[in-house]
DNA sequence: TTGTAGGCGTTATCAC
DNA sequence: GTGATAACGCCTACAA
């Protein structure tokens, strides 16, 4: 390990030569084909098992055209957001024999686009997460050919996606608030620029607009991140901004908002509501009011998409969306 | 993007024959070799460009005999353990211009040895968390040759380790218990097999011979997760068993029964002080105290450390520990 | 500065 | 059933 005996590891002409065969027949033997005989396959075997042979997947693919391998890129996601995602699309590319390639905290175009190029010729397809990249944009610098599947991506008919119903999802929460009887509700939105974002911030001005039109409309801007969750509501209450319920547009910032609001006294859900979106464990413990997004079968859809998309049999339809339940819990029980 | 024009890439054949030059001096352009004349290259750069060419990662590897990738292979780790460790991983894989390769979920020998057997060629070498697996068994299955490194293994002279100190990092936890003056302290440990269980049980043990010889020592088996961790403590007081104390084997647990405490009306930390390990996110959040152990740094480290055995400079010392901090929460402050 | 040609480790198409 | 041998796409002496 590190420091083997043999300087030079062996290929498939070391075991051709030792077990007297051709190249051809020791390859035929280890992938398994019918024709070999079992003298000569035996002979092979141990061999290959005496020199500790492994083949070289790298020539492998080269040679078959087919890496076994996908690409995914993502942008800098938050704990458990990010572990269950990649749970999701590692659990179901180990089921369809696919190794995963990854690469993550990518943020701007220039980053997406060469994480994507080097992985060209050592994986079949990539996925790729890029919520604040226009589609066109990235579209044109991928390397022509390779299979993308775009996640949380704007809806578009060019493309293949997979992405929640982000808007949806945020009229749901901001109606259950509205239901609740409050008024003064605020939404700590994502940063701008990002789609995830801006939808569910539509989402809550669409609620407003419809079920509580006299109400007050707010939207301040955090990073996705508790801080600045914390900092918000903070920044609002400072400003003598009236708030009985607070709609975060992802769970950290709920859950910093709530935290803060309790360790300065002021009791939620009794004078505040707070609610989040994703649904990460953290917000089981909390109770904390948020949607579920099911974030590792979005992995696992992605990859069996990805997949069949390899294959050739891509179905007909580009755009696929994942649709957001309510999970109802203390922040938000009255 | 899943159908592009070209139903086949541009290799750097097809740019060689459009600008009218030999595949080397594409190749020499393409990799920024001085000895190309501005002409030639522009040339190549336009053609390249027009064609949409993205050089074949795979076979550049295969013919220089690097990939730039590494392989980690992990067991199936619990939730923000996970991102945290794949986040450091990540970070100083893209800082060094390594991509990584992962595979989780890997449980037996079995299936560690596949994972890495179909990586041989395809990285430049693995990263490898097993604690669950003897260091001796997992070597000898190894590809010879290929640069590994071990995550959390035994100690051992022969082999690259990078691991915790559980065992003092427990003596800590449970001596802080006991320096509370609770003396029913009772160990939930991990699943039998697993080596960091069973380092931290072995502190656990340790302490309380040294510190409080004369008191009860309870241990019980969990599973890593939460909803073990409340059923441990749940069935240790249905035994009728005192407990004035927790130390789980790791945060998760530690949070089930935490949890599970408080909805049944034991005070925490008033009746039970509870304590757990690893510092994830959430035990901050629940004011859990635990033991810190850096997982992010853990990953940078080992990636750096991998990069240096490829390289050929494998420092001399083949273990390297990574101590632990206790960080106390209102889980145990009287 | 540029081109020729051999090789990286496998697979696959032919023959035999 | 087995063996040459030509790909796969790229890099790199060695020549020119």
């Amino acid at each position: 390990m590190g420091n083997g005996k043999p300087p030079h590891n062996a290929t498939i002409r070391d075991v051709a030569r030792l077990a007297g065969v051709s190249v051809a027949t020791v390859s035929r033997a280890v992938n398994g084909h019918p024709s070999v005989s079992p003298d000569t396959r035996d002979r092979i075997n141990r061999v290959a098992e005496s020199l500790n042979y492994t083949p070289h997947a790298g020539a492998r693919s080269l040679s078959i055209a087919k890496t076994q391998a996908i690409g995914v890129v993502l942008p800098d996601l938050f704990g458990e957001f990010f572990s269950e995602l990649v749970r999701g699309l590692d659990r179901r590319a180990g089921e369809l024999g696919y190794h995963l390639m990854l690469s993550s905290l990518h943020a701007d175009l220039a980053r997406v686009t060469r994480a994507v190029s080097t992985m060209r010729g050592r994986v079949d397809g990539v996925i790729i997460m890029a919520p604040q990249l226009p589609v066109k944009t990235l579209a044109a610098t991928l390397p022509a050919g390779m299979p993308t599947l775009l996640l949380n991506s704007e809806r578009n008919r060019t493309h293949p996606v997979i992405s929640f119903d982000n808007q949806s999802g945020a009229v749901a929460v901001t109606r259950h608030l509205i239901g609740l009887g409050r008024r003064h509700i605020v939404h700590i939105a994502g940063p701008a620029g990002n789609l995830d974002a801006r939808e569910r911030a539509d989402g809550y001005r669409r609620a407003m607009a419809e079920f509580a039109p006299d109400a007050p409309v707010t939207v301040v801007e955090g990073r996705f991140d508790d801080l600045s969750g914390a900092a918000a509501l903070r920044d609002l209450l400072a400003a003598g901004t009236q708030v009985d319920a607070v709609f975060a547009a992802n769970d950290m910032m709920a859950i910093g908002a709530l935290t803060w609001a309790r360790q300065n006294g002021l009791s939620v859900p009794g004078q505040i509501a707070v609610a989040g979106f994703d649904d990460i464990p953290l917000a089981h413990y909390l109770g904390l009011t948020t949607m579920r997004v099911h974030v590792a079968e979005l992995g696992g859809r992605a990859v069996t998409r990805l997949a069949a998309m390899i294959d050739g049999d891509d179905a007909g339809k580009k755009l696929e969306i994942i649709t957001p339940d309510l999970v109802i819990r203390e922040s938000t029980r009255q």
